[in-house]
RNA sequence: GCCGAGGUGGCAGAAUGGUUAAUGCGACGGACUGCAGAUCCGUUUCCUGGGGGUUCGAUUCCCUCCCUCGGCUCCA
């Protein structure tokens, strides 16, 4: 197991990491709410999220990765009733097509989604226990609060003061609650609501209870890592930890909590009121996935990410396909000759200086999840391979493989370059060698009006044709 | 007001108590090309919010001020 440091922002420092298990991994990240589509901004959290699960399943931890689905709450409820739809339906929907955009990315890293609503049990007995250390109340219309006064460790993790919290409250006090900052466990029952038998009436589960009792019966009272981006902190994750901590009688709940920053669009948070959301979907389209995941790995994790409209798109673009060149060329060249193709072997230093640089990479990543230094990298490393990019025809299979160990990690790591290799085994892989001799006879005859003909034909079909020294090379652009 | 994260070149965005402050985008020049595109090579010297302090030396450590963003019970 290689070692790492993680920022944990309860202590708010940089921390050697050290699981309660090894090799074992307990990783639990806030998944959504899919009241609506998933927007480029979960992207961002979610992609970081599956690249520190596969850095570390690669240095040898057994990762147990669970990202909740909170398919119950006001949203859905308020939402589904404008639709007509069942809450519960509406949250299926969402989640499929959340699930469908994690695909595209190439997220597959989470090993359990568990719903809400399939943990109610779970979620009455923890209220219970609540209940019965004196932690929570009941109010008089059968919903259940947590009593946060009766938590010594409230506002840790946000640095706030449970006093502060008073005078900045922005709600109204609820009569119910007997202090302001008491949050609900349990919430009774509103007609025509989905609604579960309770010792205190009829109710529904508070928002912060699903994941404690979650994560109490799926990684245990204490686990290693806790994953969301920075606007969970308070209430949400200060919540979880009154909730777990009280309950179990077992302190921390989480070794490292790991918040990433918010996607930025021109500068503003993205919410909904402000009309300012593009769906990750949207995104992928206009981006592809490759670009995309650049994007988001190409910033500090913790900081803010700005989305610029028209700049991000366009930059994320050209930098991917500068990245890309090298391991384009070589896949291009393993594709048609086969990993035995026979030719001479790389230049010993360079090959080495791959090896080197793998060593590297994984280091990069050891200090709090560097992935733009790995990614800086990286683009250092198709500079060598751009000088070489002429000979790289003349070199052997396994050589090429050699060469490509860099971009082999970028795949398992940071999950670039995945996609796109094999995309030209599809239909495209058997019509386009074939026009594109047609086209090589019609220059070879002088023939330019026909030529151009046959690109601006594969062109309109989403071909782009390059015509180099020797050969021309072709890429599927847009969809695909 | 309280808590947190930041202020770096035309733009995005790293890093380090000390030779030329990474990387990418853009721009400019060249190579290649039937043309174009893509690609390759080269150039882009004068960039670290203001003011103090510590130090032989600070962008990096400390103080202070200014500004931006986020959180303060909807939020990835």
């Amino acid at each position: 197991m290689r070692r790492f440091t993680v920022y944990d922002s309860l202590s708010r420092s940089t921390r050697e990491f050290a699981p309660i298990h090894p090799p074992r991994v307990g990783l639990y990240v806030c998944g959504l709410t899919p009241y609506a589509p998933a927007h480029v901004g979960h992207g961002r959290t979610f992609v970081f999220f599956d690249v520190v699960a596969r850095a570390l399943r690669r240095w040898g931890y057994r990762v147990f990765y669970v990202q909740n689905v909170t398919n119950l709450d006001d949203k859905l409820i308020a939402r589904g009733g404008e639709e007509g739809i069942d809450p519960l339906a509406l949250a299926d929907r969402h989640f499929l097509g959340y699930l469908a955009s994690m695909e595209r990315l190439g997220v597959r890293s989470v090993n359990y989604y568990p719903f809400a609503t399939d943990y109610v049990p779970e979620i009455l007995e923890q209220v219970r226990v609540l209940l019965d250390r004196g932690f929570a109340y009941v109010a008089a219309d059968g919903s259940v609060y947590y009593e946060v006064a009766k938590f010594a460790g409230y506002g840790r993790l946000s640095g706030q003061k449970v006093e502060a919290l008073r005078a900045g409250a922005r709600v109204e006090v609820d009569p119910r609650k007997r202090s302001p900052e008491d949050f609900v466990l349990w919430k009774a029952a509103t007609p025509g609501e989905p609604s579960w038998e309770s010792p205190w009436g009829p109710g529904r589960p508070g928002w912060h209870i699903e994941d404690t009792a979650m994560t109490v019966r799926l990684l245990g009272d204490r686990y290693d890592l806790h994953g969301a981006a920075v606007d969970l902190i308070f209430p949400h994750h200060e919540a979880e930890i009154a909730q777990a901590e009280a309950a179990t009688g077992r302190a921390p709940l989480v070794n490292y909590w790991m918040h990433g920053g918010l996607l930025l669009f021109d500068r503003e948070k993205m919410s909904k009121s402000l009309g300012n959301v593009i769906s990750l979907d949207e995104a992928i389209d206009s981006f592809g996935p490759g670009p995309l995941r650049l994007f988001y790995l190409n910033a500090q994790y913790r900081g803010p990410l700005d989305f610029h409209p028209d700049r991000t798109l366009a930059e994320a673009r050209e930098a991917y396909a500068r990245l890309a060149v090298g391991i384009e060329r070589i896949d291009d060249l393993l594709e048609r000759d086969g990993p035995e193709r026979p030719g001479a072997e790389p230049p010993e230093a360079l090959a080495r200086d791959a090896q080197e640089l793998v060593e590297r990479l994984d280091r990069t990543l050891t200090d709090d999840f560097n992935t733009r230094e790995a990614i800086a990298l990286l683009f250092g490393w198709t500079r060598r391979i751009a000088e070489h990019l002429s000979q790289l025809e003349t070199y052997s299979g396994a050589g090429l493989e050699e060469l490509a160990a860099p971009y082999r990690w970028a795949e398992e790591v940071l999950g670039l370059f995945a996609r796109e290799r094999g995309s030209r085994a599809g239909a495209w892989g058997s019509i386009v060698p074939v026009a594109i001799a047609a086209r090589a006879r019609a220059r070879a005859r002088g023939d330019y009006a026909e030529a151009d003909r046959i690109r601006d034909e594969l062109r309109r079909a989403g071909v782009e044709l390059e015509d180099g020294a020797g050969d021309t090379r072709w890429k599927a652009v847009g969809g695909a």
